[in-house]
RNA sequence: GGGUGGUUUCCCGAGUGGCCAAAGGGGACAGACUGUAAAUCUGCUGCAACAUGCUUCGGUGGUUCGAAUCCACCACCACCCA
């Protein structure tokens, strides 16, 4: 079985413009392709990390991968699939983010020797020339035909500005570029990327007479339709510093049963066969399933250490309740008052509370408990101890550390 | 440039002078049931010194005893015309 037919097995692949030439291309290893990534953030996120495996996996099959940073590009925002404007970054944050995808990515992929290519396509977008583009470029361009394009349809109804319209124009003329000057023929991206990535094969051919091929994999979803990868309080970080390696475990661990198998297959790089076992577990068996993926994919991202550490404490904590390696929450000392503190004020100074109203709520509902015991006067006055344990509601607990 | 409609709490969306911290739904949070799942049921959802008080309804100013609601100006958005 060769690379093309595994991510077909996984459910990865979408949308392709020429099967058989992607196919016999990427297994014989002679694709150069690029994938890119828009600097929206300070760091990548679940949604970056699927296509970090699709290039590793590609890498692995002696492809070529090149990780385009959107350091131009991201300075219009894409449109795609948003109901609204993207808010405009300022190039320094742009340029910030760019500094931070490089960081994270040399962990997933071999940089060395060529083996992999990093560039920026700041490089080439922020110097061209505004005539000259569109005499170049822009005649190649049908306004009815982009308009008729999937990505801008959402868009046409709540308004679209001409500064994103134009972000198909730059992501083309990208694929033109490194098509030129590396011999990149694919691109590969996410669904969303259709439209925008068929411009840049048309852009080819119409200025070099040339086919060049694109292949988009599938978002993952889970089973209400949903982009996976987010919560409330917003992506799932692949930084330990924005989401904690045990948050991270944690958020896979959790997933829903017609989730497990999925994220398996499209996330982690578990042989198939394996998978295809644990497809036949029923009920609750299925936890183990989802074990596997949380230590999996915390492995693969924060490495094995990490991973251990974090199913460890989560075993400790769901099983036992005991307070080895919990995420802590510290407390000075000095703001106690004969060694103890109110507990609304605690549940907020251990960030498991945003305001008193709320910590107030949880514990008049019967959600809170000290080392074990549930607390249901709201004016009670705890005894603060080092290592001591709070919980609120079912999976969110603390270690108090004095300091 | 001209006209029309709009901007409400996390989101959608009611509210057109006092009974509005603001209906209803979604989401989130907590409880029950469970398997750290889903579904279901219940509670809860601005802040606080929590039975009183304080700050909210695009922005600024005004009318009024009293404004999310009325007036003026500004900003933004959508649609139609050019």
């Amino acid at each position: 079985m060769g690379v093309f037919e595994e991510l077909q097995a996984r459910g990865l692949l979408a949308q392709l413009t020429d099967e058989e030439e992607i196919r016999e291309l990427v297994n014989s290893g002679k694709a150069t392709f690029y994938i890119g990534f828009d600097p929206t953030a300070d760091s990548l996120h679940v949604g970056h990390f699927m296509a970090l495996c699709l290039m590793k996996r590609l890498q692995m099959a002696g492809n070529r991968p090149i990780a385009l940073i959107g350091g131009g590009t991201g300075m219009i925002g894409d449109p795609s699939g948003k109901t609204d404007m993207r808010k405009m970054l300022t190039p320094e944050t742009i340029q910030h983010n760019c500094d931070c995808f490089k960081k994270q990515m040399s962990r997933f992929i071999d940089f060395s020797d060529g083996k992999a290519l990093m560039v920026n396509n700041a490089d080439w977008l922020m110097k061209l020339n505004y005539v000259e583009l569109l005499r170049e470029v822009g005649a190649c361009f049908s306004v009815n035909r982009m308009l008729t394009a999937e990505c801008y349809k959402q868009r046409l109804e709540r308004g679209l500005s001409f500064l994103e319209f134009n972000y198909m124009i730059m992501q083309s003329y990208d694929f033109l570029q490194l098509f030129k000057q590396y011999g990149c023929n694919m691109q590969f991206g996410g669904d969303d990327q259709w439209s925008n990535m068929l411009g840049g094969t048309e852009l080819i051919r119409r200025k070099l007479g040339k086919d060049a091929y694109a292949m988009t994999i599938n978002l993952l979803l889970n089973s209400e339709g949903k982009k996976m990868g987010k919560t409330e309080k917003g992506a799932v970080w692949l930084d330990a510093e924005k989401t904690s390696p045990f948050e991270f475990y944690q958020y896979w661990r959790n997933v829903a049963d017609s989730d497990v198998i999925k994220c398996l297959k499209m996330l982690t790089f578990l042989p198939l066969e394996e998978i295809e076992k644990m497809e036949s577990w029923e009920g609750s068996e299925l936890n183990k399933a989802k074990e596997i993926l949380a230590y999996e994919l915390t492995n693969l991202v924060h490495g094995e250490e990490e991973a251990k550490k974090a199913e460890a404490s989560a075993k400790a904590i769901f099983s036992t309740g005991s307070a080895e390696n919990m995420p802590s929450a510290e407390v000075a000392a000095a703001d106690l008052t004969d060694g103890g503190m109110e507990l609304i004020g605690l549940l907020v100074q251990a960030g498991l509370a945003a305001t008193r109203s709320e910590a107030r709520r949880a514990i008049e509902q019967g959600g809170v408990s000290v080392d074990g015991e549930k607390v249901t006067d709201i004016k009670a006055v705890v005894s603060v101890t080092d290592g001591m344990v709070l919980k609120k509601g079912k999976k969110s607990f603390k270690k108090i550390v004095l300091v």
